[in-house]
DNA sequence: TTTCAAATTAACCAACTAGTCAACTAATCC
DNA sequence: GGATTAGTTGACTAGTTGGTTAATTTGAAA
């Protein structure tokens, strides 16, 4: 019934890349529509709003990132090559986005929820559900490291949100200066904090 | 000559303010003009754009901030009191904007950067060198930390940056949780960070 | 008290903003 | 091969954007 498009698809991944890019607030209709090759028709036929696109977006690209996530910290890899894996994709992924836009982006996430996060309540919302569903991951690879005593956290929490706080920091630093080196030491930032490289673990 | 005025300083500090609760993208000039009760022909007749503008709040709150550092990180004060003097006034100053806008407001240079940053190359190069000014304290103090041996830093740069960005990363996610009791955790995460409550430093 | 530069003002502009709509086109199902 | 329905189109608002201008008011210095 009707014919079918793939306008929609096209248009959540031209969000996400101008959003990921720029801002959302530099980012109009009209440039979405340009990138999408879709009409503003067309645009109001599938999504109600800028905003609403803008979410539709974001939990598009959460849903991707998510996939990512469940490879790395799958509980087949010990706890503690679950988080040299993502820490590595982390990098790998900013590399991948600089090849195709000359630029570091960062978090996405994290970018649009400083921007606009704090003055548009569902925004928050979702932005802060994609945090701490990404939180609960470091947190439990940290909570089996410490069970299998490779790390010494005994509040796997408390390590986890330091860990990210980091990793989000240097994300920002690394987009800020538009320097893929910035990422270099991650891992070893990482490894840092949670005393990967001590000799022994003291209580 | 000509008769004087205050409508410059109230740009400035009307633009921060603006800037910081919001965001540049969705502060326009008439919002700043309203704020700062200038008319907008006075506004360019200080300020030669709108992005002028934003770059002299940035360089005014600066300077207003480096007033802090300096009393915080001065050389009369043992290297890790300077640090704690430090984080305890990050905390204590988002819970002063918290009272006067309702809202946890992050850094804004750190906000800022993230927004307009990678899009302008004025505007990049300005935030860059304030971050790399404020890391200088961090590192400095470190350094002297570990020169008396209270803390186990042999390279304070390295150390430096995983403070700095951990401290950033939790500031923008109180921003985006707009919840000041993130920031509790902000002193004992300086503090695992740095190792300060070690029994022992280990080679 | 005059002078003259600095500051103020309101009206103005072209471009852009998000969003609307009625007419149109083309698949898909019967 | 029609009817139905999903998708497309371009022209259209009404409001906002950053920025301009020329006339006017002011106050500090001579």
């Amino acid at each position: 019934m009707g014919r079918t498009s793939d306008a929609r698809e096209r248009l959540l991944e031209a969000m996400l890349e101008l959003i990921w890019v720029g801002s959302f607030g530099t980012t109009s209709v009209d440039h979405i529509c340009e990138r999408a090759e879709v009409k503003k028709g067309s645009f109001y036929h599938f999504f109600e709003s800028k905003h609403a696109l803008a979410m539709a977006a974001i939990e598009h690209g959460w849903e991707e990132f998510r996939k990512t996530l469940d490879d790395a910290f799958s509980a087949s890899r010990p706890p503690v090559e679950r988080l040299e894996f993502w820490i590595r994709h982390l990098r790998d992924e900013q590399v991948q986005m600089h090849i195709r836009h000359g630029r570091v982006l960062g978090c996405p996430i994290h970018t649009l929820g400083t921007e606009v996060g704090p003055m548009d309540d569902l925004f928050q919302k979702v932005l802060k559900g994609k945090l701490a569903q990404y939180l609960r991951y470091l947190e439990s690879a940290i909570r089996d490291a410490h069970a299998e005593g490779v790390v010494h956290a005994p509040e796997a929490s408390v390590k986890a949100k330091i860990l990210f706080s980091y990793s989000e920091g240097l994300l920002a630093h690394a987009r800020i200066w538009n320097d893929l080196s910035i990422l270099d030491s991650l891992e070893s930032g990482m490894r840092d904090i949670l005393r990967l490289d001590d000799s022994l673990v003291v209580a």
